[in-house]
DNA sequence: CGTCGACTTGAACACTTTCAAACAAAGTGG
DNA sequence: CCACTTTGTTTGAAAGTGTTCAAGTCGACG
């Protein structure tokens, strides 16, 4: 493990009121690896044995089941993922690959669940953590179920227009064969949902989308924080 | 707050844990509520202010958005909802209603958030519902995503067919036009379905599942613990 | 017995996927 | 540096899936 990754796990919100000595072993424990692009980090239904967290890079979370695939979340630096498997000591629900090349921390499970019952602050940072987790998927879901395809775009493109602040353009994070897939859509269905959305003020060339009139896109979109989380 | 209520609450894994000073105390600020069917008990949006567990009865939590609402959980005695929310001392996702005339206990979220910051086991116990709650809608989100209607009713059929053990039929728990919901579509769409699945070994009559060829049902869901949960 | 809500059914419609092909961009090896 | 492969994106047409609307049935409850 580098000197330079560990002040910023420090600073991730799940590690920031613990222990001094706790982190310290947590860290000795762990042990950071650099993997290229398209690797599969983990599979879904393996056990749980380490929380990962990308220091560099990015990282898809998907699932698979009868012979299909589908993006469930994206995690960039730094971030951590499938926390809730360590902690249940359960199967991962869901598989990891690196988009980029990356570099991962691995803390041992055990490691993890020993620390939470000694370190009343970490527990509570767990918690927390857990929460906003379990708050996010229910977002995703919620919009999976309400939303149709269309307003899924849209919403997609405003809320990371919401990220670049006042600007009025920027470049999609990731493929839009992912994007599709995380919105629960064909990459040829978004395709054509894009072009339509020309039409509500938003213009995507390659991975550059520019938009042209923000207030006809919300209004597609109705962005709430319910469903595409809070304003920041 | 009745009497009767106390040991069963107390024996759920939330609770069980706990040091019963810790529990007693969470249990005085905490009151007991009778209501009719069909009462909203919370609305998405609204701050959180009280954990809420089912003692009696049943709660839908449903979402909605533009209009159209959707059901997103069945909580049933005895079980708790919107922990989350508590938690993070943020607004509910979700809304909650009776399904029949049910017995809530309210527990003020403050209260909680008090507790587990100085009853280690609870912070534990906390981690480990928040973590199997993820999982369940992690769950829930793979389902809509990776399966077709098809396989999302006959995933459910299965699932509570071995809810019931060997037994081959079984009530549905509730209305049809609930299920539906939950499971991602309209009622007269899951109703054609299930018409349909009378070709593969299950045949519906009003409430009543009966299953003529569990195999065959099986092969059409494709029962998987990665999305319909363990085997109990 | 009548009313209301839930459920079912049919037909038309809308939306999404699939398949196929063409195009574009990025990386590889000569 | 340029062909060349590979992979992602776009587009069209056809097929499939799911929704909407409308009407009718069933059953519970007052």
């Amino acid at each position: 493990m580098r000197p330079s990754d560990l002040p910023e796990i420090r600073h991730l919100p799940l590690f920031s009121e613990m222990l001094q000595a706790n982190f310290e072993q947590l860290m000795q424990g762990a042990y950071a690896q650099n993997f290229p692009a398209g690797v599969e980090l983990i599979h879904q239904g393996d056990p749980a044995d380490f929380l990962h967290i990308v220091v560099e890079g990015a990282v898809e979370l998907f699932a698979e089941w009868g012979g299909q695939s589908c993006t469930m979340a994206l995690v960039q630096p730094v971030g951590t993922f499938i926390l809730a498997a360590c902690i249940k000591d359960a199967p991962y629900l869901m598989s990891a690959r690196t988009l980029e090349k990356s570099r991962i921390i691995l803390i041992p499970a055990p490691d993890l669940r020993a620390v939470f019952r000694r370190d009343p602050e970490f527990a509570v940072s767990t918690i927390n953590e857990l929460a906003g987790c379990y708050r996010a998927v229910v977002r995703h879901a919620k919009g999976l179920k309400l939303r149709s395809s269309r307003e899924r775009v849209a919403a997609y493109l405003v809320k990371h227009l919401r990220r670049v602040a006042p600007r009025q353009c920027f470049d999609l994070p990731v493929e839009k064969r992912l994007i599709a897939s995380y919105l629960g859509m064909t990459p040829e269905n978004l395709s054509r949902t894009l072009r339509l959305l020309e039409a509500d003020g938003v213009t995507v060339l390659g991975t550059r989308v520019t938009v042209t009139d923000y207030a006809r896109l919300a209004a597609v979109a109705q962005p709430d924080p319910l469903l595409d989380g809070p304003d920041p």
